[in-house]
DNA sequence: TGAAATTTTACGTTGAAGCGTAATTCGTTT
DNA sequence: AAACGAATTACGCTTCAACGTAAAATTTCA
């Protein structure tokens, strides 16, 4: 499962992808985060308008953080120490 | 140098932080992506108001991409293969 | 396959991002 | 300390996300 984006519609699929691993509807992370569940499903199918606000609460929601990395880069060793 | 981000701020400090490794102004980067210098600023400034569309320009611009990673988890050793 | 659940779309409203432009503040260097 | 570049802030304007509510479309599953 890679959850490398660089794109709005590549962050809305790894979001879609974790929400269903976790078990879950738009309709729970609305409840957690109190956005509706238009702005979710806007959210998953790649709206490059999205507000930061709402991407970092449905993430918040999931579980998940960003990390910031190089284009192309994979792991590198020196991030493991 | 540590990237992980869960909060605007969190996100613009890192922005930040790349940018000045590559020795560039927020001009250099408004030339890049035809954003304002101010919007540049507000981004960086931990504006959790900031369009995605806009964090992604600025990201591409830098040659970072994102990655979405379990919180609170470091870089596990199946990551690597 | 048909009902129930889930997701997407719609419409009017409100608040704010980002724009152009420009002034002010901050930081750096000589 | 002065001067120059960089970053922040301001004001009016336009555009649109997210809101409440609700209907339509899609998916799921008995």
């Amino acid at each position: 499962m890679d959850l490398s984006a660089r794109t709005a519609e590549q962050i809305g699929e790894a979001i879609r992808r974790v929400r269903k691993a976790r078990g879950w509807t738009q309709g729970d992370i609305s409840a957690r985060t109190n956005l509706r569940v238009a702005t979710i499903s806007s959210l998953e199918n790649g709206d490059a308008g999205t507000k930061l606000a709402t991407l970092l609460a449905v993430m918040a929601a999931l579980g998940l953080e960003f990390r910031l990395v190089e284009r192309g880069g994979s792991v590198e060793i020196e991030d493991i120490f």
